[in-house]
DNA sequence: GTTCCTGCAAAAGTTTTGCAAAAAT
DNA sequence: ATTTTTGCAAAACTTTTGCAGGAAC
């Protein structure tokens, strides 16, 4: 294969993701950065799923296999770099978690699909409550609220 | 197919299943019957997958289809009866739901699956925040916290 | 009698896996 | 040089669907 002047070149955020894969004996992949590369360079893709990452990377030319994107997920949740989330549909998506991003919640319109995020210091302090109530060490939570979208509920009529 | 005496019997519960059927248009089954009173009858079935109500069900003798299991619980959820949970693994999961039934929130344990239900007011204060805010209308929630019970940490060992 | 429901088997969709070749350490 | 990773194709799993016979209204 053809050098693609990914894993030579200065790269900080290369760099950082090579660190914390060795660290562990995981090893940086071309894949793996191309993957991480797409939650952190659109805005407008925090929440996507193996599908739709492996589409987005195939209409950009790079041709990764299906299998090595759900391999390079497990690895990135494994390590703490994406979190799974279970949105509503039948498939698992996925979104950029750091020690930077503040833990955030979703609110999802069961009418179109549109995905808002919000902050509340009241559902940490649940979690943070029960998992010491009942012993449990927390590793993480989710938290989704389902409704109907504004634009959505115009466009509702009654049958 | 020989009676099975559960149609035709005086029953409260069945009487109130085919009331809430009946007025959506929808027909009392024997099949129906059973598999919501899998949630009702047995305390410790509060979260079932589709394929454990098929299981459990074969397992007093009454084989009914796994297809006829998946249909009742989208019946019984657009019902309102049922609540689809996504409680970790690839399946749904489903409880009873209820105008009785708080709502209530689970903890779960990533190692052994153990769930522990809780309820908090402030979850349901910050749903009807959010959805105010952003002009939804509000159908439901699901918080879920992840963590390791206290039986799980006595048995992980660092490598 | 009409409409809805069930069971079966087949299909669909997502996710996982075995293995040889390729890449990273 | 060793060990991990990739790509492919096939498999595994959960969930859905078409259709003919059966059950509920």
């Amino acid at each position: 294969m053809e050098g693609n002047g990914f894993t030579d070149c200065a790269n900080p955020q290369a760099d950082f993701l090579k660190e914390i894969l060795n660290r562990e004996g995981f090893r940086l992949t071309s894949q793996r950065q191309k993957i991480l590369a797409l939650f952190s360079g659109d805005p407008l893709a925090h929440h996507l799923s193996a599908e739709e990452i492996h589409q987005r990377l195939a209409d950009q030319g790079e041709k990764i296999s299906i299998s090595t994107v759900y391999r390079a997920l497990h690895v990135m949740v494994n390590l703490g770099l994406l979190q799974e989330l279970e949105l509503a549909e039948d498939r698992k998506y996925y979104e950029l978690l750091g020690p930077i991003m503040d833990q955030h919640h979703h609110l999802v319109c069961v009418h179109c699909g549109e995905v808002t995020e919000f902050e509340d210091p009241r559902i940490t302090a649940v979690s943070d409550r029960e998992t010491q109530a009942w012993g449990f060490t927390r590793l993480n939570a989710q938290f989704t609220v389902y409704g109907i979208c504004p634009h959505c509920q115009g466009h509702l009529v009654a049958p």
